[in-house]
DNA sequence: AGACTTTTATTCGGAACAGTACAAAATGAC
DNA sequence: GTCATTTTGTACTGTTCCGAATAAAAGTCT
């Protein structure tokens, strides 16, 4: 690897990726408006000038702190829906996985995304682009491995691959809201099996 | 009717209804936290002081336009799935004035609940909730009209009307987390037709 | 050792915010 | 006409907010 060429100045005290997840973790519960600096500073530990300086002001933090939450869920997506495993298989783990991580903690919070960035959107251009381009790299993921699975017959014959991923991307964000509405885990597992027996006959 | 018993003090200038309409079209557009009540009662044509007397405070004026919208929205569906007409009919009909209303004024908007209040529903128990029972009260008028189907043969015989119902709302919620995206209407459209295709076969 | 560079820590300023106090205005009751 | 009652409109209060300005601290380079 490259050696450390070890900068000039006082070197940072702060953990860029911690900082980055303790901020997510914040807009994640109270969402972009309500999560004021003085709560982000302190749970990222670092004093308000240097996030400035890091990340830039509140709307560029929270734009940095949503594409590694889509870059991640994305690759996690992918990785999940393994052409080595049945359809059957990789899209329940998919729903399961999803409930889990929505549910996660005390308080139900559901999807990043959907759950704050959502509100954003009519209001701020950046947020807006960011979400539905999100919103299409997942439907992309799905697309691919429900044509596959038309290609390797796991679907009806006279399946649509391109629709059912509309229908299997709507269930997700079916589960997203309804876990940051409060609903209990049971009532969400019954969509995700409800979906698992739709699209895969 | 009741004739008018025309009360004591000075009459208020101001309309409750109107009021109501033009603070959840504020909300609608900007979210809970980003609404000011300076914003709010300019829009109501109402001082701040009236405002809190008549409705109460920021959040308990949140709360009635949500539920007046709730009310609203689940009364204009259970008209929409009229029985006289076919399930396929009602249900495309639905999609479409859901994605009429989602796409209305210059800046698509989505649907009040899921656009504003899933962001408030972790940190704010009363919206939590009215959210959660709102979800539910769509999910019962599609299921009723659902089960309504399925003794009719409008479904598969095969097919569960309790999870095609919560496949239905799935994609009511996915419309209205896409259109407050700013997904195109095609977009929404082709949503639509792959659910109503899916659903009654 | 001393100059330079970058981050940290404290502090400040100006704006916006939610909610309220109070007097003026507009009506009905008598 | 006078009093009681309710709403209106203005002004105020204390807090919180975002962002920046400033100086001390902690390093590297020559």
């Amino acid at each position: 690897m490259t050696e450390t060429p070890r900068k000039r100045g006082r070197p940072p005290a702060y953990d860029p990726d911690k900082a980055l997840a303790s901020a997510r973790d914040v807009f994640w519960s109270a969402g972009y408006e309500a999560s004021s600096l003085d709560e982000l500073s302190a749970a990222m530990a670092m004093n308000r000038p240097s996030v400035y300086g890091a990340f830039g002001d509140k709307e560029a933090l929270y734009l940095k702190t949503l594409a590694r939450y889509r870059d991640e869920s994305v690759h996690a997506m992918r990785a999940t829906l393994d052409p080595a495993k049945s359809l059957r298989e990789g899209l329940a783990t998919i729903y399961r996985k999803s409930i889990d991580t929505y549910l996660a903690g005390g308080a139900a919070r559901g999807c990043l995304l959907i759950g704050t960035a959502t509100t954003e959107a009519v209001s701020r251009a950046a947020v807006r682009d960011l979400l539905r381009g999100s919103l299409q790299a997942f439907d992309a993921v799905i697309e691919d491995r429900l044509k596959l699975a038309g290609k390797r017959g796991e679907l009806a014959p006279k399946a649509d691959p391109k629709a059912l991923a509309l229908i299997a991307s709507a269930i997700m964000h079916s589960l997203a809201v309804r876990a940051r509405a409060g609903e209990p885990r049971k009532e969400l597992e019954k969509l995700a099996r409800a979906g698992v027996a739709l699209i895969c006959g």
